[in-house]
Parts: C-alpha cells; sequence; structure tokens
RNA sequence: GACCCCUUCGUCUAGCGGUUAGGACACAUCCCUUUCACGGAUGCGACACGAGUUCGAUUCUCGUAGGGGUCGCCA
C-alpha cells in the first residue's frame, strides 16, 4: 500500500504566480496527525472500543499527534451519563489519556455530540442550500446520495469500491431536530480536523455514505483505517454478556492489571515487529504501525489473557503488588497493620496466581489466627501416626532458634529432622499445614519467618490440639 | 436477498513464488522441587476446497464453501 501515514503531506505549488504554469513543485507540509475515539454512552466500554481506542491512541502517541474523546451521545432515548461515566473510567484505567476531550477540554469542543447542535444545524444549511436534502412527510430530513461510485482508501483493506447505491436516501436528521450519526460523525470530522479514522471493519460498509457527505462539504475525507472485530472463541459477535467483553466487568474488577490487558488487546489484530509479544505501553507506541494491522477477525482467547496478567502480576514489587491487590484483599474481609509484611506476603505467592482475585484464598492465613484446615489435608495427616510427634519435634526445635530468619528457620526444621532420621521433606508438609491449613502455598521457611517466631509456635500448638489430638 | 470484508496448528499469529511452514497461548510428557507454582526440555498440532498462472504455489488470479459485517428516524 502506497498511502503510508501522512505525518508528512505532498501539496501542488499553490503559488503558481511565483513558478508559471503547470509547476512542478511540491510543498511538504507536516501535518499534524489528529485521530479519536468516537464511543456512543449506551453501556460499559467493550473490549472492541477499548482497542479501537488503544489503536488510536498508539497512533497519536508514536507521532506526538492529538487524541481526542468525542462522546457520541445523539441517542438521547439510549445514552446515559452513567455510561459515558464509565467508558471514562474504562479508558482512565487502561492507562488511556486523551488530548481534547470531556474532563480537559480542547480548542474543538464542547466534546459531546449533543452540546454541538448549532455546529449541526449549519453544516445541515450548508446541503440545504446545495440541494442535497429533502423532507419526509413527517419532517425527518434525507440526505440525497450522489449514486456515484465512491472508493474506500483503506490503510487495512486497501482500496474498496462501492458501485453507485441502490440504497434509499439516508436520514440525517429526525422530526425533532437531532441529527443522525453518520452526518454527526462526518460533520465532526470535519470540524475537529480528524486526519485519520480508525474505527471498527463494522463501518466499512457504510464508510461511501460518509465520503459521499464529506463530497457534499466539499472536505477531503479523512485516512480510513478499519480494524477487525474481536469475536468469542465460539466465533460469534462478541456482546455484554460474553465472558471478556465488558472492561469494568471482566477485567478491572476481576483481577485483570491494565498494562496486561493493554498488551493483550494489542496483540488481537496486529503483530508487533518485536522477539516477544510481552511489550510495554512504551515499547508498543514505538512499534505501532496502523499499516501493519491485520484485517481478519480475532477470536478472544482468555487463557492467553490470563497469561499476560501472570506475566505482568510477578513482575510487580511488593509494594505495587500490595497496591493493586488492596481491594481484592478487603473484600475478603482481610485487613493488616503493617504493610511491609503485607506486601511481603501477596508477593510471595505472586507466582501462582494469574488474577489478583485469586490472591485472597493464597494468602489469608498471613492475616488471621483462625484459618480452617482443610479437611481432605486433615484426614490425610491424621492416616499416619507418627505425624503428631514429628510435628510436636519440630515445634521444640523451632522453639530454640536462635535468630528468626528463613535460614534459621530451615535450619531448625533440619536439625529436628535429623534427630529423629527422618528427612526434613517429612516434616515440611507438616509445618505447612499447621502454619496455613493449606496444603499448598509459598515456602514453609517463607510463612513462619513472616508471621515470626511467637505465631509460628502458636500455630504448631493450634494444629496439635485441634486437628492431631496432641 | 443485495453489497462489503475475511480464511495458516484448538487460539493469536510469522510468512509477502522455492522454508524440514517459524513463534506464543493451551494441552501432554520429562526435569527441577518440602507443596502449589515458576522455570527448563521435549512432544502434539495448520496452509478450507477446486481450477488456473508458473519450472515451481501457503504466497498471484478466478470460482466454491465457510465465517464475519452492512443495508435504521442505533451508533
Amino acid at each position: 500500500m502506497n498511502w503510508r501515514i501522512p505525518a508528512i503531506v505532498a501539496t501542488p505549488c499553490f503559488i503558481p504566480a511565483l513558478c508559471g504554469q503547470d509547476c512542478p513543485h511540491y510543498f511538504f507540509l507536516i501535518m499534524s496527525i489528529r485521530v479519536r475515539f468516537a464511543p456512543s454512552p449506551t453501556g460499559d466500554l467493550h473490549v472492541g472500543g477499548a482497542r479501537t481506542a488503544l489503536f488510536n491512541w498508539l497512533m497519536a502517541r508514536k507521532s506526538g499527534g492529538t487524541f481526542i474523546l468525542r462522546v457520541e451521545d445523539t441517542d438521547g432515548a439510549r445514552n446515559t451519563a452513567e455510561a459515558a461515566a464509565g467508558i471514562i473510567k474504562g479508558m482512565r484505567w487502561l492507562g488511556l489519556d486523551w488530548d481534547e476531550g470531556p474532563e480537559v477540554g480542547g480548542d474543538c469542543g464542547p466534546y459531546f455530540q449533543s452540546q454541538r447542535k448549532d455546529i449541526y444545524d449549519s453544516y445541515f444549511k450548508k446541503l440545504e442550500d446545495a440541494g442535497r436534502v429533502y423532507a419526509e412527510a413527517d419532517g425527518a430530513m434525507r440526505f440525497k446520495f450522489s449514486r456515484t461510485a465512491i472508493t474506500v482508501h483503506d490503510l487495512v483493506c486497501g482500496d474498496v469500491t462501492f458501485a453507485p447505491t441502490e440504497e434509499p436516501d439516508m436520514t440525517i436528521r429526525r422530526p425533532d431536530g437531532s441529527y443522525i450519526f453518520h452526518f454527526v460523525n462526518v460533520v465532526d470530522d470535519i470540524e475537529m480536523r480528524m486526519t485519520h479514522v480508525l474505527r471498527g471493519e463494522d463501518h466499512l460498509s457504510n464508510t461511501w455514505k460518509h465520503i459521499d457527505l464529506f463530497n457534499a462539504f466539499g472536505a477531503t475525507p479523512p485516512t480510513y483505517a478499519h480494524i477487525p472485530l474481536i469475536l468469542n472463541p465460539d466465533g460469534s459477535k462478541m456482546s455484554k454478556r460474553d465472558e471478556g467483553s465488558a472492561i469494568e466487568h471482566s477485567y478491572m474488577n476481576a483481577g485483570f492489571l491494565p498494562a496486561a490487558v493493554f498488551n493483550y488487546l494489542c496483540m488481537l489484530g496486529w503483530t508487533p515487529k518485536a522477539e516477544s509479544e510481552k511489550l510495554s505501553r512504551e515499547e508498543l507506541t514505538a512499534l505501532f504501525d496502523a499499516d501493519a494491522i491485520h484485517s481478519s477477525n480475532a477470536k478472544f482467547d482468555l487463557k492467553k489473557a490470563l497469561w499476560f496478567n501472570a506475566q505482568y502480576l510477578r513482575e510487580l514489587s511488593p509494594e505495587e503488588l500490595l497496591k493493586h491487590a488492596l481491594p481484592f484483599l478487603a473484600a475478603k474481609g482481610l485487613a493488616w497493620t503493617n504493610d511491609t509484611m503485607a506486601a511481603a506476603a501477596v508477593h510471595s505467592v505472586r507466582e501462582k496466581v494469574s488474577l489478583l482475585t485469586e490472591l485472597p484464598e493464597w494468602v489469608h492465613y498471613f492475616f488471621r489466627e483462625d484459618y480452617p484446615f482443610e479437611a481432605d489435608v486433615v484426614t490425610k495427616l491424621k492416616a499416619k501416626p507418627e505425624n503428631a510427634g514429628l510435628l510436636k519435634a519440630a515445634a521444640e526445635q523451632l522453639a530454640l532458634a536462635g535468630e528468626w530468619t528463613e535460614q534459621g528457620v530451615h535450619d531448625a526444621v533440619e536439625a529436628a529432622a535429623k534427630a529423629l532420621s527422618v528427612k526434613p521433606g517429612a516434616m515440611m508438609p507438616l509445618l505447612r499445614f499447621a502454619l496455613s491449613g493449606q496444603s499448598r502455598g509459598p515456602g514453609v521457611t517463607t510463612i513462619a519467618h513472616l508471621i515470626g517466631k511467637e505465631k509460628t509456635l502458636a500455630r504448631i500448638e493450634r494444629a496439635l490440639v485441634e486437628v492431631m489430638g496432641a
């Protein structure tokens, strides 16, 4: 494809007086890229929309251009302020910031279409003056199509030519005077001086209508890039109820890290030229190329999304991890006074989980003394009568430990094992069970060290009495 | 029904006329190991089909099938 992102645009010489007729010169204008994400606030931010926003953001950030957020709330019956707020919340969570739009303002505002009626009225007038509109019986206004062949030059799909249409002229204004999507979308793309439009492929079939409108206004259409859709694993269209579809519900509240979702979504429909798929926001920005976006739809894969999340989770520092885990721990009623200890606790199990929501079940015993003992483990341990003695011996040796470090704990257990002629490996599971009530978790020495000597001994005593019948 | 887009392992994909068709996720096995994991190694596994172009097609063209999308006073 030849139409690269025109950060530099060639335009024929516009001062023929200086050069004479048919002058061969071109001026190279540096045109700043302006892109937008234009959601309609009818519901939560959807993965498809999020990725569209992401690609637009990437394009703007890479080129030093401008990313605009425009809320397309022309349908009073369906749009809600809550939905608009939710979309903004989701974008902020993903780390997408905009240069113009709600909350930040800009020269082309307002950025809610519901507040731009005057602008639309004046554009509508232009169409009226050009004789391109006519009224229906009930007052709705239609735009007279040019009914010529129209070619869409698309960064992703190439040249797509639509034959002169046989569809009825499209309605652009309702009887109540409010305007329809196709009209306001084009008007705003002109008014906000958009240079590129990256949007879902579901819009491709309608793009000729938009170009017809641009032509009617005597405006140059932006460069389009229609990106493929994200489908369910079974290939069906993803809708609100489907797993993984809503940013807030499926990701924010489900224990995903924004960076992981950001990364995963980028891999759906675009492959950066890099060794690894795990790439930071900065790397993705540097690598982004709208021309390299795929033209085929992609199916959503939760397993891979989880893998990305696990990767990001385990490289967080203890403090960062605790910060992200906080709401999820609190939701399970876990509380603490020592942040350093809590951070160390969650950090000790970072390689065992792929979602923040899994954290509580892995660390709850760090924060309370009344943790339950898992039934099947109880049965298993009681089956061997010598276990109580082993545990008691370990406790006695632990009580003698001088320095309460992981090494110190380890040495004590080793000494106790040696005295009874068993391997430390025979004692560790018993201790793990006593200290956590579970059969899995971080290293036993890590648990003991983190909860301290006093609690370690008390917990063993409790297990001995309550479970082992000692 | 009309029009548009798409089609490589189960999934995301690399490939841009000649490759043992590569990688990642998932799955399986082994190693590591006090558990669960992590990590390492290995394995499993694909060019939708049919014509054509060509010395040679996964790659180019056409057709078929399949999937998706659009045809709203929704966006």
